[in-house]
DNA sequence: TATTTCACG
DNA sequence: ACGTACGTGAAATAC
């Protein structure tokens, strides 16, 4: 079989990592993202070249021949910061864990081990793989090795052999020397000649092959390269020997030594829980190699039965009374019944199945209050058992909350398989492994009862073993309140606002669709006719060619694949062409008729004739709810004919939508976490807050502000939120960047301790990773330490708009759970039916509006006390167009 | 599957 | 000097 050889260059690949990822560190404080990017980059190099043998060469800090002949070598380099330093020897201890060969030697660089090692590859039948950052060793690329440079970070190589060599530069690997010999390199600090740079240099080694040859014929030369040449012929010689290789260091190494694939793979896994590489701790275990024996694959005991003794489980609950549990249902509409199995346990091993016909027997344990439900997305296990009349009462713990709250960027989906193993370094198999994916994915219903089980039981086994993990960790991050309160208690108020669903008028959306077809055949024409020929307007590509090459109209912007032809784009060529506005509104309406009137029409439910959108509790960073399936978070309302959809959405008979919307929520959680009194004051004196700002910034009087200095001012009150720089306000408001420059000024001049909360965030966040919202939200922050100038600046972004937007979601959650409880402690039949981030709608029988009107405005006013008041505004309408 | 565009707060 | 406003989801095209 064929041998193959990587030799990695250590010090190269972990400083690339270093510079190229985020900061990171784990709960000790040790720095890891260059071991982190290190480590991917070896996963992926093992991954993609399936390699039998692997070393890993490190520089060492005794100097080299090369310092010895030449004092200044490397001279002027910079010392490596302590945050990588102190990566080092970890990472030699991981390489040490995975059993991976690694080599160092006094008076030796890394490259001098690779050139010599890689020579003993070469001799002994292996393909070679280099892998570096330093261009310096493609001079090794050969037949038989490739040297694989990393490129833009730690993610993609780029390789070079012998022959991809001749073919881009038009010289041999070992010409490289001889070029090098001539440029010099101003990072080794190798002199070369003085006045040769790399163009000069490629044309001389092209034609004289080498520096020797080029000094015996310089006759051939003329003018100053001639000059040059003569002057320095012994420095170029000896460049030249300075960038040299050496492929015969005197190491004594066996390639049997290099071979890999016998490593522990549970120490692995203990180094990387070590290191916080949650991530990589799954991809080590699918990896090929390694011991399998010892690895952290405990199967888990579990006693799977049916339940037979339903008198005898319920007398088991009452120690506790806390019912872990997990529905298996099959796909089918949410409204009707569709259970398969209901598993459910006490103690986390003793676990008890029914089928979807026996739910009776355990109504009253699901529906009992004092009995605490403990599970894994229970949402779904609540909107399951609602077809059944079934009310799950006391919905307590879920872990995929749980795992959201604790970080809510760790991932997107909060996989059960990835919680056991963060939180138990167990191995459980994700839903992917089980149902596969793609088109030819198995739903649960197609699983036979031995599947199932398994699957399940172990869920429901780590459930009860995470929680109490979770439970201490919210204790010691004060997020108690937040959790339990608010989190916990929102499940039954989405999952009710998913399950009653909100009412359509279907002849509306047909009428919708009707007019807008109309439009767009019309306009379609029209731009045909202006476009001289017909193509597909979708198509960026496709109108990019028209406008820019065919009309040939100035390139605005440009995106990664071509021309842009965003609405930004188009609102600066309007005046060039009278295709564009033609083209603005085909897509504007195109947008509405697809994305809504036949998005809407497709996803009406048959048996309601309702629309059951998801409000998903685990998505966002800053803990916002997210709408899917279809989005009713944002349904047009700027322009009056995208408003038009609102008509669509309506309220039953004999009732009407109580629209009730938080006025300024983010501005006002703004001045109370700021604590600034000029902004307080505003509210309270209930001061229109953009004219007030526009005073202040313009110098006059708040009743002398015109129309474009509030709409101004209001831009600047927004983009302060979220952190805008000047520039970009300019582009919004079309003025010189020092004007907007010095509206930001004049802003955080007037409003000074917003500014003092802008810092102080930016610092909190430096300092322990994360900021907080007003009730201890937490949003993680790598990016903020980040050496990239552009990421480090988008983490401030992030720490200064994280507190705000997410101070503005905890208050109207708790409104939310507050206003459900009082609609349903005070047995109203109105329902909260919509949530769209600052605003609440209630489906309100004709009776009871008054009463609803009265409830939600206090509760939404009064969800929290904060510096200045909740203002709510309500509106009462038959459809959603009409609530304005 | 990735990219571009655009709808909302 | 950098590149330039946060948070989402859906549809369509192109690969």
């Amino acid at each position: 079989m064929d041998k193959r050889l990587i030799i990695i260059d250590g010090n190269s690949i972990i400083n690339r990592a270093f510079y190229a990822l985020p900061d990171m560190s784990n709960s000790d404080g040790l720095k890891t993202n260059a071991i982190y990017g290190f480590t991917r980059m070896l996963f992926k190099i093992i991954d993609d070249y399936k390699p039998t043998h692997i070393s890993v060469a490190f520089d060492m800090k005794a100097p080299t021949f090369r310092h010895k002949e030449f004092t200044d070598y490397k001279a002027g380099r910079k010392k490596m910061p302590d945050e990588l330093g102190q990566q080092l020897e970890p990472l030699k201890e991981l390489l040490d864990t995975f059993n991976i060969h690694r080599m160092e030697m006094a008076g030796y660089e890394a490259d001098d081990l690779i050139g010599t090692v890689s020579k003993m590859g070469e001799d002994n039948d292996f393909k070679v793989y280099i892998v570096t950052g330093d261009k310096d060793a493609i001079q090794l690329a050969s037949n038989k090795t490739t040297t694989l440079i990393t490129k833009k970070g730690v993610g993609e190589v780029e390789e070079y052999n012998y022959d991809s060599v001749i073919e881009r530069y038009e010289m041999t690997p070992t010409q490289f020397i001889d070029l090098k010999g001539l440029m010099g390199d101003k990072s080794d600090n190798i002199p070369g000649v003085p006045g040769i740079g790399e163009k000069t240099g490629i044309k001389l080694i092209k034609e004289f092959s080498s520096v020797e040859n080029l000094i015996e014929n310089t006759d051939k030369l003329k003018g100053s390269v001639k000059k040059k040449i003569e002057e320095n012929k012994e420095q170029a010689v000896f460049s030249k020997k300075l960038a040299t290789i050496i492929r015969d260091v005197p190491i004594e190494v066996s390639l049997d030594e290099l071979s890999f694939g016998d490593y522990d793979k549970n120490a692995v896994i203990e180094e990387f829980k070590k290191f916080g590489f949650n991530t990589l701790i799954k991809q080590v275990l699918s990896m090929d190699g390694g011991s399998e024996e010892s690895a952290v694959e405990e199967k888990i005991n579990l006693n799977i039965n049916h339940l037979d003794n339903v008198e005898e489980f319920k007398k088991e609950l009452e120690k506790t009374n806390k019912l872990f549990i997990k529905i298996v249902k099959k796909v089918g509409n949410i409204l009707d019944k569709n259970i398969l199995y209901v598993f459910v346990s006490s103690n986390g091993s003793d676990i008890y199945y029914l089928n979807g016909e026996e739910l009776e027997l355990i109504k009253d344990i699901i529906s009992n209050e004092e009995i605490k439900k403990i599970g894994y997305n229970l949402k779904d296990d609540y909107l399951a058992l609602k077809p059944y009349n079934m009310e799950m009462n006391n919905i307590f713990f879920d872990i995929a909350i749980g795992e959201y709250l604790i970080d809510s960027k760790s991932s997107t989906s909060y996989e059960c398989s990835d919680i056991a193993m963060k939180y138990l370094t167990k191995k459980i198999k994700s839903e992917e492994e089980i149902l596969g994916k793609g088109a030819k994915a198995k739903k649960f219903q197609d699983l036979d009862m031995d599947e199932l089980s398994t699957y399940f039981g172990e869920m429901i086994n780590i459930v009860y073993n995470v929680y109490p993990i979770m439970e201490k960790a919210f204790k010691d991050m004060e997020m108690e309140y937040l959790f339990y309160d608010v989190e916990m208690s929102l499940v039954e108020v989405l999952g009710s606002m998913e399950y009653y669903g909100v009412a359509v008028d279907k002849n509306q959306l047909r009428e919708l669709g009707d007019k807008f077809k109309n439009i767009i055949a019309n306009l379609e024409e029209e731009i045909f006719l202006l476009a001289g020929e017909k193509f597909n307007i979708n198509s960026p590509k496709q109108l990019g060619v028209i406008l820019f090459e065919k009309l040939e109209l100035p390139v605005i912007k440009k995106t990664k694949t071509g021309y842009s032809t965003n609405a930004d784009v188009l609102e600066k060529l309007r005046d060039k062409h009278e295709i564009i506005d033609k083209i603005t509104e085909y897509r504007q309406i195109v947008k509405l008729n697809s994305t809504y009137v036949e998005g809407l029409s497709n996803i009406i439910n048959p048996i309601s004739g309702r629309i059951h959108s998801s409000f998903n509790q685990t998505i966002t960073t800053t803990g916002r709810i997210s709408s899917t399936e279809p989005n009713l978070q944002n349904i047009p309302v700027k322009t009056e004919m995208g408003r038009e959809i609102r008509k669509v959405f309506i309220a039953d008979e004999n009732s009407k939508l109580v629209d009730a919307d938080y006025s300024q929520v983010e501005l006002r959680v703004l001045a109370h976490m700021s604590g600034d009194e000029h902004m307080i004051e505003a509210f309270q004196n209930h001061i229109d807050i953009h004219s007030k700002t526009a005073s202040q910034i313009f110098n006059v009087d708040v009743n002398e502000v015109n129309s474009t200095q509030r709409s101004e001012a209001k831009a600047i009150n927004f983009g302060i939120v979220y952190g805008k720089t000047d520039f970009g306000l300019s582009q919004d408001l079309n003025i010189p960047v020092a004007k907007a420059k010095a509206y930001i000024e004049s802003y955080f001049a007037n409003y000074s301790r917003i500014k003092y909360f802008m810092d102080k965030v930016i610092e909190q966040a430096k300092e322990k990773g994360y900021v907080l919202t007003e009730f201890n939200r937490r949003r993680y922050i790598p990016e903020i330490n980040s050496s990239n100038f552009m990421v480090r600046k988008q983490g401030e972004r992030f720490a200064m708009n994280a507190p705000i937007q997410g101070s503005a979601a905890d208050i109207i959650k708790i409104a939310m759970v507050n206003v459900y409880n009082r609609l349903k402690d005070e047995q109203l039949k109105s329902k909260l039916i919509l949530q769209v981030h600052d605003e609440l709608i209630v489906e309100a029988v004709e009776e009871e509006i008054d009463k609803v009107c009265k409830i939600v405005k206090e509760e939404m006013e009064s969800a929290v006390n904060l510096q200045v008041h909740l203002d709510v505004d309500l509106n009462v309408g038959n459809s959603w167009y009409e609530t304005k």
